[in-house]
RNA sequence: CGCCCGUUCGUCUAGUUGGCCUAGGACGCCAGGUUUUCAUCCUGGAAAUCAGGGGUUCGAAUCCCCUACGGGUGACCA
């Protein structure tokens, strides 16, 4: 590849020729926040794109805006990713080829294009200032115009196109702040090829003069996309698609810097649960699920906003939840591995159409990937949560053995600790409802004799205990539910859980004796 | 308001080249069964006149047009 730079020859013309282009595609965040589920998404989609194809992915950070800059927030959206298991080729972190990967350390790469631009009479100077146009708008909207700087307003305003060569460059000289501005064609059909959307068409008249280098020396998002697309020999521009109202443009832009344009391809966004508009960040804690992957900490306002990660789904589940809302395989399978997923996808069964993000069918997928989860790294993760309920040196075999009991009904690690803490401790009181449904008069004399047959037993499991304790329903005629239920309050706490007889076999015989003979007790005084 | 994109059960969607669609699956919901608990499991059910209206065709969810609705965009933001 090197060799071929050399000889001026842009490679993937070579590879285009010799073999087959080599695919690339990147993601392409602006570091002015944490990253939302839907740029998540769009990153997860490039990748299986690429690694399907054998191709790179680019990871590049757009930060030409310096006002906008967040302190934290690429850091933030780096381990995001790798969170996600969405891998980068290159990028800031990985380095390569093509680098650096941050707009802001290639600033100086821009300027000679807009000026390339300007020379052949593509775009020209603004004078124009921020607050002049913002009044003009203000006017002409007053006065029910709309105001656009396009080939109506260009010839009377401060620009390079009807300014003299010697006004144009006195203010130069003189150092007067000014734009360039891209100059439209008046009247043209501008058509591209969305790989998604298939012919889009947008006339001319309908764009304005898009300023691509602004008066702080710095490219707008436009140039500096289009600019690194090509340096950085992207074949395919996978992204949201709040960017297909400025496609037309940027399919300008290739052409009038003569360069090859490559593939577009617009991804529908994600909707509100309910309501109008597209996700955001609002929208995650006033319905009670995250919009963002971790969970991030507003640098200046110190507002938490939840996340994935820490909501404790796993990075597997979060990501194949995400990958289904807009995409699928095509067969009836929804959970699959990043592998499956990556074999399985092609950018034309994406739809055409946003979704709507379902908190419900979120939880779904983790409960699917709970269940799956290998043993040793349920248990390490259940006994780091077990470690904040200051619960400690309980061996490995009784966590797993209360997992397989409980996890079917579960659909977070959280929730293995929030319904099998009786395992760990006694209960430290009994549901009041429970109580009541459940607890006789004769309550306690029965399950006292119960108590005594257990402390006769010899071989502790399920099956056994279950003959025991039907074996005394009969002989003494008691009412079975009351007894099964009044057992259970006893070990849980509540009327809940998994078979009552697995889970006295998983406690063991002297735990359960304690808490049978201590629960009598307890709710005998209860009682009076 | 202009421009662009979209529209199949409540939600995600299958359906891509018109016929096997009396529209399939999943989540959720409801009912029954099992479990003498339950948030599990099993079985079943309701749920989209394919946004509406016009065409084209022997035949349309699938092609064309119009309307409605929804979304995006309209910065010296990305």
């Amino acid at each position: 590849m090197v060799i071929i730079k050399h000889l001026h020859f842009p490679s993937n013309l070579y590879f285009y020729t010799k073999f087959q282009r080599m695919i690339r595609v990147r993601f392409a965040p602006s570091p002015t926040g944490p990253l939302h589920i839907g740029g998540v998404r769009t990153a997860l989609y490039n990748y299986f794109f690429a690694k399907k194809q054998g191709g790179k992915l680019i990871l590049r950070i757009e930060d030409t805006d310096q006002t906008r800059f967040v302190e934290g927030a690429e850091n933030y959206i780096q381990e995001s990713l790798e969170w996600s298991g969405i891998h980068f080729d290159e990028g800031p972190k990985q380095g390569g080829e093509f680098g650096p990967y941050r707009q802001s350390e290639r600033k100086n790469l821009y300027r000679q294009y807009a000026d390339q631009l300007i020379n052949d009479g593509y775009a020209y100077y603004a004078f124009d200032t921020a607050e002049e146009l913002q009044k003009m708008r203000e006017t002409e909207e007053a006065a029910g115009h709309k105001f656009q700087y396009d080939s109506k307003h260009r010839k009377n305003l401060k620009n390079s196109l009807r300014l003299s060569k010697d006004e144009v460059q006195d203010k130069l000289d003189a150092g007067k702040p000014y734009t360039i501005r891209l100059l439209f064609p008046e009247d043209e059909e501008i058509v591209f090829t969305d790989v998604i959307r298939g012919e889009v068409k947008v006339h001319s008249s309908n764009m304005d003069d898009k300023v691509i280098f602004k008066s702080d020396g710095m490219p707008t998002y436009h140039l500096a996309n289009i600019v690194d697309d090509h340096l950085m020999e992207i074949t395919h521009v996978i992204r949201g698609e709040e960017w297909l109202p400025s496609a037309p443009l940027h399919v300008l832009l290739y052409r009038y810097l003569g360069w090859d344009a490559p593939e577009f391809a617009h991804l529908p966004l994600l909707l509100k649960p309910d309501g109008k508009g597209k996700l955001s960040k609002r929208d995650g804690d006033r319905l009670g699920f995250p919009v963002f992957p971790m969970e991030w900490t507003d640098p200046k306002t110190g507002e938490i906003s939840s996340g994935y990660k820490e909501s404790g789904y796993f990075p597997e589940a979060f990501v194949n939840m995400l990958a289904f809302l807009g995409w699928n395989p095509g067969d009836e399978r929804e959970i699959m591995s990043m592998d499956q997923m990556t074999e399985a996808f092609s950018l034309d069964r994406c739809s055409k159409s946003g979704a709507r993000f379902d908190a419900d069918k979120a939880k779904w997928f983790n409960h699917e990937y709970l269940q799956q989860y290998p043993m040793d790294k349920l248990v390490t993760a259940f006994k780091e949560l077990l470690k904040k309920e200051t619960i400690e040196e309980v061996c490995d075999d009784y966590i797993e053995k209360v997992i397989k009991a409980i996890k079917d009904r579960a659909n977070f690690v959280q929730d293995l600790i929030n319904s099998g803490l009786y395992f760990f401790k006694h209960p430290e009181s009994y549901e009041e409802k429970a109580v009541k449904k459940h607890w006789r008069e004769n309550s306690a004399s029965h399950i006292g004799l119960i108590a005594d047959e257990f402390e006769k037993c010899e071989g502790w499991n399920s099956e056994n205990l279950e003959d025991i304790v039907k074996t005394q329903i009969e002989k003494h005629e008691m009412a079975g539910g009351k007894i099964f239920n009044g057992i259970r309050l006893l070990m849980v706490g509540a009327s809940s859980g998994p078979h009552l007889f697995d889970i006295l076999e998983i406690l063991g015989k002297e735990e359960s004796i304690i808490r049978l003979r201590n629960g009598i007790e307890r709710l005998r005084s209860l009682n009076q």
